[in-house]
Parts: structure tokens; C-alpha cells; sequence
DNA sequence: CGTAGCGGAGAACGAACGTTCTCCCGTAGT
DNA sequence: ACTACGGGAGAACGTTCGTTCTCCGCTACG
């Protein structure tokens, strides 16, 4: 097994368990069991698990707003798109093993002892909500509808993570309607 | 020192511990410490970690909630309640020391691998959304206002507390106000 | 005055965990 | 064929931490 698929692997192993259960709840040890790669090789590829935590969050927030944008990006219509976040989310709510949001969990479990987890999770909010300030703009809406948007997908994501249900995708997609028609 | 006061100085500890750092990140040692209870005493109070953690939780619970309620209360006009809560979050957020929602970072923490933390979170949260539903109510407004009102307070108390400011707070309280109007 | 018992300080214990080390095997190059 | 080396399995190490134990002093009651 050459370094990459190595790589590879120990990421989707460290995707899994941590955000299936938690960072701290996960130790290297049952990191190589789920992986296949052997401590030696985990420690050479990441120096130390807290790196191995930014490797995991580096990629997932280049996958999830990958998948976002894909989603929405299959909407022509750019007043369409704001409610297709929703709907992204909505379906992404309903995965299974969902639970919550990585970035918000993360930021709960470390924000208060790691600067590093602490940044990476603000960068992940930056660029969300970068994303949807250019959705508001191409859809030719005022740009201070962003922050509403974004505080009511936050909102669900938490919500959702919380309670385990995908309702709370639809509240803030009826909600965001409103706010955008009252303008 | 009597139990009762051994009891409040060891969850002021706890609280002020568990909430500014992060629960698995303070020792019972540390908390010995903070507090000034002896290890011995701290565990014929609460017998494990856990109940501590519980205990934190439950009072905090009880406090937070009646801040606001007193916050709120103090506004007679029902149809401004609503935004009072609100301001009633701007205030907490400029608080020192603040950091977030304590049930949304304990949920982030531990909400995977404690059965009575994730409960825990879960009540408040519907308490705190009950409340907003008999304020609502209060108000003359219709009832399925509650659930986006309750995902823009969410919604901001997560980002006010991954990014520092106090800002989300007015954000929410001006989409608030526009959802309520557009009725 | 004697003693039983509660409480404090902190050592001790055992488990978990991050990290490193040892030992051995398979392989590739000479 | 020999050897140098990368890699795997897992033991080992050192630390942290939750929890318990030991020892000692104080106080209150007979």
C-alpha cells in the first residue's frame, strides 16, 4: 500500500470515528484497527493526532461545501438556489449517522484548547457564509439578507444535530422564503 | 464548611471550569483546587465525575433560563417580548468570559458518548423553545413562528460563539422582527 | 480525659492513551 | 545469495486522570 491510499485511508477511518463519536473519544490505536495502517505509518504520515484532526477537517470542509455547491449549482435559477441550500441540508440532515455539524462539534469539543481546531472552524463559517453571500448577490437580493440566512442555517444544523430529525432543513428554508419576499 | 456551601463552591468551580475550558479538559484535581473542596468531599458529593458534570449542567439550566425569563418579564408590552429575548442575548454574548452555548458545546463534547448529557442538552433545548412558543402565543402571533425564531437564536448564539461577537444577536433579532411583520 | 468519627492533604492505584521502540519479515538492488 | 531497508504487529514508556486509600489532626460527645 503506497503512502497516498494510506493517506487515504486513515483520513476516511479518522472521518468516520470522529465525527461518529467525538475526537477525543478516539484513540490512535483504534484509528489503525479501523484504518489498516499501522501506528508506525500513521505517525509518519502525521506527526501527531492533532494533525491528523486538521487533515480531517481540512478535508471534509473541502467535501462538504463541494457537495453544497454542487447541489445548488444545479439550479439555473439564481433565486432558486437559496432555498436549494435547504434543501442540501435538508437531505443531509436525513444521512445516516448524521450528527450535527462537524465544525460546531469540534468547536465544542476543542475551540477552548486547540487555536488551531479553534481557526479552522471559523474559517469553515467564513467560507460558508461567503458562499452564501454570493448566492444573495446573484440573485440580485439586498447583501444584508446574508447574516439571516446564515444565522437560520446554523440554526438547523445545530437543531438538527441535536434532536436528529431533518425537520428543521424545512423551517429555516420557509423561513429564509419569507425574509426574502418581505424585501 | 457544610455541604450545602462545599456543594455550591464546587459547581461554581465546575461551572466556571467546565464551561470557559471544556469539560474533559479540567481534572478533578483541578477542580479541587478551583473550588477549595478536598477530593475526598467532592466525591461523597457527587460520586462520579459525571454526576458533577450532570449537576453543572442542571443548574446552569435552571439560571440561564431564568435570566432571560427575568430579562424578558420586565418587558410588559407582549408584542415586545420577542425582541427582548434578543437584546437579552446581545447582553450575554458581551459578557466576559463568554463562550458560546454551554449545551451546544457539551452536546459537541460529549453528546455522542453520554446517553444523560445528550438528554440533558435536549431539554433545555426544548425548554428554551417552549418558552419562545408561549411568548409567541403571548403575542397573538401565530404559532409557527416559534420554530424560526428559535433557529435564528441558535443560529446566533453558535456563531457569536465561535466568532467572538456579539453581532449575531442584533442580526437575529432584525430578521425576527421582519418574519414578524411579514404576518 | 478518652475516643470515635469527620474532614483535609496528598499519595497511591489502575486504566487509558499518545507516542516511541523492538523485533521480525519481505523485498529490491548489487 | 546477501544485505539494507521499509513496513507491520504489538510491546513498552511516560503521562494524565478518575477514583480510592492512608495518615493525621480536630472536634464533640461520653
Amino acid at each position: 500500500m503506497d503512502s497516498a491510499t494510506a493517506r487515504e485511508r486513515a483520513l476516511d477511518a479518522a472521518e468516520e470515528l470522529f465525527y461518529g463519536r467525538g475526537i477525543q473519544s478516539v484513540g490512535m490505536d483504534e484509528l489503525r484497527g479501523a484504518s489498516g495502517v499501522s501506528l508506525k505509518r500513521l505517525y509518519q504520515l502525521f506527526p501527531a493526532k492533532e494533525q491528523l484532526v486538521e487533515a480531517y477537517l481540512e478535508r471534509r470542509d473541502e467535501r462538504w461545501r463541494g457537495r453544497l455547491a454542487a447541489h445548488v449549482d444545479r439550479e439555473p435559477d439564481p433565486a432558486r438556489r437559496i432555498p436549494a441550500v435547504f434543501d442540501w441540508l435538508e437531505e443531509w440532515f436525513a444521512e445516516d449517522g448524521f450528527r450535527g455539524c462537524a465544525w460546531i462539534n469540534s468547536y465544542g469539543e476543542l475551540g477552548a484548547t486547540s487555536d488551531r481546531v479553534a481557526e479552522q472552524v471559523r474559517a469553515h463559517k467564513r467560507a460558508f457564509r461567503d458562499y452564501l453571500r454570493t448566492l444573495v448577490a446573484g440573485a440580485g437580493l439586498p447583501a444584508d439578507l446574508t447574516g439571516p440566512l446564515f444565522l437560520l442555517a446554523e440554526g438547523a444544523m445545530v437543531t438538527a444535530g441535536i434532536t436528529g430529525s431533518a425537520r428543521p432543513a424545512a423551517e429555516a428554508r420557509e423561513a429564509a422564503r419569507r425574509l426574502v419576499e418581505s424585501r
